[in-house]
RNA sequence: GGGAGUUUAGCUCAGUUGGUUUAGAGCAUCUGCCUUACAAGCAGAGGGUCGGGGGUUCGAGCCCCUCAACUCCCA
């Protein structure tokens, strides 16, 4: 079989996903194996994967078919999530280009319109996932959404209610403009902005020469203000006590009160108190029983309230108030001001506190066995604690969650107001209606309505690793019992709250479990400036565009090996490129084997090639133990590192040209068999980072009737690290001399006479066949005394004498020996200074003080060593 | 304002309880090679005193203090 020149990872690609699939490898069930359950942070069914879930995807994809291999029963359910702002908004905007006003459709009607994009654009994130090699379970594609889901929310949402976790409250809340809904804290993200700082001035009702002057941010808000507030000490304001001031533009008076909330170096030490439209100035409205005016509608625009520029936005309204108050007057400076301001995670409007009657959920209660779940152990953070201290802040200052949405995607609150406004939680209508029959027996299907709102995303998505085994709705199925708690979560840091900490809550309430074992957080993928992706920066690359150009092996490999354990990634190309040439590099040693399978076997001599064997045995067993110790750990990019040197370096470079035959000749049976049967360890051991290219290898090096990705992966055994010192010896030797050669422009082609002087030459026996070949001598002795005309290389005790067809640069090779001997006078000069310190003897362990000794007399014998060198050199 | 983290070669990172020689790797750089697996390659080489300062210790990249810069989280 003729192989082509270089590796079609499309091709591969394609023939695998498929094969996998027909085969149904990756679908589980339950059996009397160990599961190693995964289930995937649903990505949102709006989206596109970007490089963040690539990393994500291939680091879960990582773990889990090595456990496949390691004879677990892996699962990994996929899945997305109906994100309900998001989509909602996508689906609006989509109606509003077709001509439909959303509010003009009923509710029904919105949602089978929002089916319908779902399941368009749905779709595109799985292919991604399937196109990435994602080893999921395909039977168990999993929706926010679904039926049963859909029915586990509103299971919980009663349950709570019941148990009176939930509630229902006016609060102030984060009110996002755009998306006209109410948002949870979580959900608010905030930015430094330059901002301007008015000082407008307020008159004194009884004296209109007297007036207080205040600083606000946002001047927009004067026509919802209710009182002046000052600090009880400050002198300025002393004679203002019980009198009032008059609100500029719509002369309301209001009181002028006193509090030490206030921070009197701030601007002028006076603050506009406007309880509807600031958190702070709320909570003091209600310490003051101050009267609570709301400017602004739904949408961000003044409303009746504010009786001036009713309608305008509040941007527009505040350039419109500032005109105004300049005209009139009462405007005495302004100056640019730093602020904070806050911002919808989803729809990116700044967002406007509001006072709103919303749903919450009680979340101390539910903290308490979270935060011990993790503190205590049961749940181990990756990497290291080093999102402990954020975690465990979190959840001992939590805040009850807000999670009505003044939306129609997403479950909708199961509440039910009869005639007079009393309320009933019940998951049916039909329910409900039973529960406010205790009240009003004769109350009818058409009294009661049900709350409009639906709950927010996270609050379906915290049940993801239980409903998607119907945990919820069926908490004694077999399938939940078997596979949860889940093995791994693997997500990234920035939904630490809204999503990892809720989980945990909710598996200790429903399960009294934890929902995974460990939690693996991931960094953030930056560009290579270390820039956040954005679509405004356009450093986002496209997914499929990367897999189309370089291969999902090579986008996988360049994603994890730059990928230090979760720090931020700097994405760049030239790992992919990496990634490539690494495919090369693998495809070509196949070529190598199956040239050498093509050649007549014959009798050959195998001293070389046997020592190059059992030593590669001893360095790959080592290798095998250094990975398996790295991905227990989630080194994940460590041991990816290890291995890329192992073949690349180790087998590549120093193993196959060990045992490759003189040209022309053949390899002798045992030796092809021998580094067939390496190469398919490191295929099996690489496979869960490049899983089609190491497919493809697998099968072309021999007959096989199951595929590698479910090949059991035999744990590292023994080995003899006498060998590897040898290996390394041999190394070292060959490197030297190959250096020396560069040095005197030797070309490869041009044979050299070595001789080694040595007092044990029996530990170079094994190696001589094998050195002689890569120095490219004509012969190999050894001596026992000096010999002159020669290069001589040094290593430890040890001299080689290199005899050239033509003159050496004697005084080249004295400088090099000099500095190197320059060196250990050096070192022999600071160990014994260490030495010679009485303090370091009595007080050091004794090994310590040993090894110093051996590393004083190494030095002088390497001293002797070069010494007696320089003298053959004269 | 509060908290966490980072700072080691040009770049990205290792460096486990302080002592295995004068700190490692990959990429990049430089030199020499078109050697029939691979120029997407081969063979070599150079490069850092571990952010600054102080301290503890016989001994510090590693522990303590302090300053600085950057990143993230929270208010």
């Amino acid at each position: 079989m003729e192989l082509s020149k270089t590796f079609d990872a499309a091709a591969a690609a394609g023939k695998w996903t498929s094969l996998w699939k027909e085969r149904r490898y990756f679908n589980s069930t339950p059996d009397s194996r160990t599961p190693f359950t995964v289930v995937i942070p649903p990505p949102n069914v709006t989206g596109v994967l970007h490089m963040g879930h690539t990393l994500n995807e291939t680091v879960q994809d990582i773990l889990v078919r090595r456990a496949r291999m390691q004879g677990l029963n892996a699962c990994w359910v996929p899945g997305s999530d109906h994100a309900s702002i998001a989509t909602e908004s996508k689906v609006v905007a989509m109606l509003k280009e077709k001509g439909i006003d959303k509010n003009t459709l009923s509710r029904a009607e919105f949602l089978e319109y929002a089916f319908q994009w779902k399941e368009k654009y749905g779709g595109i994130i799985y292919q991604q996932i399937e196109k990435l090699g994602c080893s999921v379970d395909w039977d168990r594609v999993s929706f926010t959404m679904d039926d049963h889901y859909y029915e586990a929310v509103i299971k919980v949402f009663v349950d709570l209610y019941n148990k009176g976790l939930i509630y229902r409250g006016a609060r102030m809340i984060n009110w996002d403009p755009a998306a006209q809904t109410a948002l949870s804290d979580e959900e608010v993200e905030y930015k430094d902005v330059q901002g301007n700082l008015y000082y407008v001035r307020y008159q004194a009702v009884d004296n209109p020469e007297d007036y207080i002057t205040v600083a606000t941010s946002r001047p927009e808000t004067i026509m919802g203000d209710v009182a002046i507030c000052v600090h009880p000490d400050d002198p300025r304001y002393q004679h203002l006590k019980g009198k009032k001031v008059i609100v500029p533009l719509v002369n309301r008076q209001v009181p002028v009160i006193f509090d030490t909330y206030i921070d009197r170096s701030f601007g002028t030490g006076a603050l506009k108190v406007t309880p509807a439209h600031d958190i702070n100035d709320y909570n003091i409205g209600i310490k003051h029983h101050l009267e609570v005016i709301d400017t602004l509608n739904p949408d961000g625009t003044l409303s009746e309230a504010a009786q001036i520029f009713v309608g305008l936005d509040r941007f527009v309204a505040r350039k419109k108030v500032v005109q105004q108050l300049q005209q009139n007057g009462l405007l005495i400076k302004e100056e640019s001001y730093e602020t904070r301001l806050g911002y919808s995670q989803r729809s990116g409007a700044v967002v406007e506190p509001r006072i709103s009657t919303q749903w919450f959920v009680k979340m101390e209660q539910l903290a308490e066995p979270a935060l011990k779940a993790v503190t205590q152990g049961a749940i181990k953070i990756h990497p290291g604690n080093r999102f402990m201290a954020t975690y465990r802040h979190w959840l001992e200052n939590v805040k009850d969650w807000c999670i009505s949405r003044q939306l129609w995607w997403g479950q909708q609150i199961p509440a039910w107001y009869g005639p007079d406004g009393s309320l009933q939680v019940a998951a049916t209508k039909e329910a409900a209606l039973e529960l406010f029959k205790a009240n009003y027996p004769d109350i009818q299907p058409g009294d009661i309505r049900r709350d409009e709102d639906v709950l927010d995303t996270w609050f379906s998505s915290w049940l993801w690793p239980m409903e998607v085994f119907k945990g919820i709705t069926e908490p004694e199925n077999p399938e939940f019992k078997y596979y949860y708690p889940t093995s791994v979560l693997v997500t990234g840091q920035d939904i630490i709250f809204f999503w990892v900490a809720r989980m945990i809550m909710a598996g200790l309430e429903y399960e009294q479990e934890i929902p995974f074992k460990d939690v693996y957080f991931t960094g953030m993928v930056r560009d290579k400036l270390g820039r956040k992706m954005s679509k405004s920066l356009g450093n986002s690359p496209d997914l499929i565009g990367l897999i189309d150009q370089y291969g999902a092996d090579a986008v996988r490999f360049g994603i994890m090996i730059s990928s230090p354990a979760g720090n931020d990634l700097l994405f760049d190309e030239s790992s992919l490129e990496q990634g490539r040439f690494f495919n090369n590099k693998l495809w070509n040693a196949l070529k190598l084997i199956k040239m050498w399978e093509q050649t007549e076997a014959t009798e050959v001599d195998h001293s070389s090639t046997d020592f190059a064997g059992n030593w590669f045995q001893a360095r790959l067993e080592q290798a095998k133990a250094e990975i398996q110790q790295l991905l227990e750990q989630f080194r994940l990019s460590e041991a990816l590192k290890t291995l890329y040197s192992l073949i690349w370096d180790d087998f590549c470079s120093w193993y196959l040209e060990w045992v490759k035959p003189a040209y022309g000749q053949a390899i002798e049976q045992k030796t092809l068999q021998n580094t067939i049967a390496y190469f398919e360890q490191l295929l099996q051991l690489l496979h869960p980072y490049m899983p089609f290219i190491t497919e493809e290898i697998y099968s072309l090096l021999g007959e096989r009737s199951e595929a590698l990705c479910v090949s059991t992966l035999a744990p590292a055994t023994d080995f003899d690290s006498e060998l590897l010192a040898q290996g390394e010896l041999l190394k070292n030797v060959i490197t030297q001399i190959r250096d020396a050669r560069g040095k005197n422009n030797l070309k490869p082609k041009e044979t050299i006479k070595l001789f080694i002087e040595t007092t044990s030459s029996g530990k170079y026996e094994p190696l001589t066949a094998i050195l002689q070949k890569q120095v490219n001598a004509e012969e190999l002795k050894f001596t026992s005394e000096a010999i002159t005309g020669c290069v001589v290389i040094t290593l430890q005790q040890d001299k080689y004498y290199l005899e050239l067809n033509q003159q050496i640069d004697v005084e080249a090779q004295k400088a090099d020996l000099k500095s190197q001997l320059e060196y250990q006078h050096k070192f022999l000069n600071s160990v014994r200074v260490k030495l010679g310190n009485e303090r370091f003897v009595q007080n050091a362990k004794p090994e310590v003080v040993e090894l110093e000794r051996k590393k004083e007399a190494d030095a002088l014998a390497r001293i002797q060593t070069l010494e007696e060198s320089l003298a053959v050199l004269g």
